[in-house]
RNA sequence: GGGGGUGUAGCUCAGUUGGUUAGAGCGAUCGCCUGUCACGCGAUAGGUCGAGGGUUCGAGUCCCUUCACUCCCGCCA
């Protein structure tokens, strides 16, 4: 037997009693009646109750102990009497009768408590971290993470894809996130760059010929942080495969990712076959390329109806002359609801820095009519439009907003969330996947009207190869998609590039010359014309991913030692100061910005 | 880089219109208690009210500056 334990805290059964045992874990809590006091003894399965009357001469100094001390104890298994037995733990049949106990661990006072499900400052959890994730909901957080991670490397390797490990230390990149660099040593002033993402591996590894690859790869990005974006680093299942087109990813992903789900979660989920929405339907109808699908409300364009004459809602009519459109969400059966009800959610756009959203209700009389501060400028005719239009019914409310194409895409967005929470749309209990397919290749920058990649500048364009009219970059489609649930962007991927002369084609139209290609993307670029398979592939956020299954809003709440938003470790002091003579071997010197 | 929120005992928080010696629960320490499982009871200790400045007879409270944490915008191919 090991010398530290026989069973571990959740081991013990009313088929234990009598049988003389050893356990260890942490003091979770202590009960003292005077003559008698309980102690519940926990390790990372689970809690048994331990309990020692005064008579045994271990008693005074057991009552003095501290929670969170490791301790050792030597006992018997007893039962309990009915009236005693706890069911909110396994062992709760049954208690330990302490004979002999050891000090294994000392603990000094608590910055933080340890037994209770109080919420309390990030910055005290980060810096003892340790302390906080013995705390029952993060510790199983954490368990879950780890579970899921290895069910997908189970699925993966079931599916036939090799696992693969690509290198840390890498070069910079021109394109996307800031890099996190590391000054090199041997070669004075040059340096390099942590991974943001393993894209250029893993389609080397096709290149190579492995053929479907995988990976629980870190991605290091230098950005600012989110409550659900980690700062610095976090963790995608990244995957390629050769051969395929865009419907053999989704099938793989979707079966993966309802496997994991049914897995690891009661929810329903609302689509078993993920529905695929264009990028450019998911900006019209949800106002965002992450729409939340639990959400049943759906916006309209209604822009033709404010160049009816029979309409006099003069201040759209003439923002609509000026280029502004008028999009539109419908509310099911809200008539009765209360004018603060349609006030608050115009007060609340304000807030959101929109000129408000105005609204009115359809009923009927004699004759169908509109409702509300605005109604009386809508024609029974116009109402009857807009009722085909939007799919409306007498009884329902419209709420309506006027601008740039930009500004309604982000209002409406924002009101259609906020609409379905103050109605109480959105079933909580279901996760609701959705492909969004069919992005831009190029976006143009509103301020310096610059043309650039809109998402993987290594992704394949849309259609014949021959025919594309590189002269109308924006109009050009590429085989790029994104997963999305609940609202939430889990990953993106796409069909890639292999053809280096089409490579050099898109890149120029994004500014960038043969030479900065050849530079900066030389091994992939290289490789890529020595043979190159088509491939594809995509790389799913595993944080978020356990966000959701672990029903978190923010991602240090599944992450074991995250940063903070300022992106230091508060428990190891990162990042930290350096010697002096580090920066000089490294061919440093400091200049600090002011 | 910008905007919002928070900051009072080890932890979670209350603190009225600016007015006596800044409070509670948990935790700590000491004492009592033989069936608890958030055990119970009593006592004690514990405070730079984030920091600095200002207004005032008087500031935890009002004003200015600043710091920390957090949420959001920008950013994240």
């Amino acid at each position: 037997m090991n010398k530290y334990r026989s069973h571990n805290c959740n081991e013990l059964r009313k088929d234990a009693v009598g049988k003389d045992v050893v356990l260890s874990g942490w003091v979770n809590k202590k009960r003292d009646h005077g003559n008698l006091l309980f102690i519940d003894l926990r390790d990372n399965y689970g809690i048994t109750q331990c309990i020692i009357q005064k008579e045994n001469s271990n008693f005074v100094e057991l009552e003095k102990i501290q929670l969170e001390t490791v301790i050792r104890i030597e006992g018997k298994v007893v039962n309990r009497s009915k009236d005693t037995i706890n069911k909110e733990i396994q062992t709760g049949g049954i208690e330990v009768e302490i004979q002999n106990f050891k000090i294994l661990g000392k603990c000094k006072e608590l910055p933080l408590p340890v037994f209770s499900d109080q919420e309390y400052a990030e910055e005290i959890r980060l810096k003892y971290r340790f302390l906080d994730l013995r705390r029952k909901k993060i510790h199983e957080n954490i368990i879950l993470r780890s579970k899921v991670i290895s069910f997908i490397r189970n699925e993966m390797s079931k599916l036939e894809f090799l696992e693969f490990q690509t290198p840390i230390l890498t070069s910079s990149s021109p394109e996307g996130a800031r890099d996190f660099l590391v000054p090199s040593r041997l070669n004075p002033g040059k340096f390099y760059a942590l991974p943001q993402a393993p894209q250029q591996f893993k389609q080397l590894i096709m290149v190579s010929g492995f053929d479907k690859y995988f990976q629980i790869a870190p991605c290091f990005r230098d950005e600012d942080a989110r409550a659900d974006r980690s700062p610095g680093e976090f963790y995608q299942l990244d995957l390629e495969m050769s051969f395929v087109e865009q419907d053999d990813v989704f099938k793989v992903v979707e079966k993966l990712l309802v496997n994991t789900f049914k897995e690891f979660s009661n929810k329903k989920l609302l689509f078993n076959k993920f529905p695929k929405i264009t990028f450019k339907e998911a900006m019209l109808k949800y106002g965002s390329d992450k729409p939340d699908l639990r959400n049943p409300l759906v916006i309209n364009d209604i822009t033709e109806i404010f160049s009816r004459d029979d309409v006099s809602f003069e201040i759209f009519k003439k923002l609509v002359k000026s280029g502004s459109n008028v999009r539109c969400i419908v509310t099911k059966k809200t008539k009765d609801k209360p004018r603060s009800f349609f006030d608050n959610i115009d007060k609340w756009a304000k807030e959101q820095g929109a000129s408000g959203l105005a609204y009115f209700t359809i009923e009927k009389d004699k004759e169908v009519y509109a409702k509300g501060p605005v109604g009386k400028f809508f024609s029974e005719k116009s109402l009857n439009e807009i009722m085909k239009k939007t799919g409306s019914e007498v009884g329902d409310s419209i709420f309506l907003a006027c601008g740039k194409k930009n500004e309604l895409e982000k209002i409406t967005s924002l009101a259609r969330d906020k609409i379905a929470n103050d109605l109480e749309l959105i079933d909580k209990n279901t996760f609701a996947f959705c492909w969004i397919v069919d992005y831009p290749m190029f976006e143009k920058d509103e301020v310096t009207n610059k043309i650039s990649f809109s998402h993987n500048p290594f992704s394949m364009p849309q259609g014949d190869i021959e025919k594309i009219n590189f002269d109308k970059p924006l109009d050009i489609l590429a085989y790029q998609y994104d997963i999305v649930c609940n609202g939430v962007e889990l990953s993106s991927g796409a069909i890639r590039n292999h053809i280096p002369e089409l490579m050099y084609k898109l890149f120029s139209i994004a500014g960038y010359s043969k030479g900065d290609i050849d530079e900066k993307f030389s091994g992939m670029i290289n490789a890529l014309s020595y043979g190159a398979p088509p491939h594809g592939g995509i790389a799913p956020g595993i944080d978020r991913i356990v966000m959701l299954l672990a029903n978190e809003k923010n991602i240090r709440e599944v992450t074991m030692f995250p940063m903070n938003q300022n992106a230091e470790d508060l428990m190891m002091n990162a990042p930290s100061e350096i010697k002096e003579e580090q920066l000089k071997e490294l061919s440093l010197s400091l200049k600090i910005k002011k």
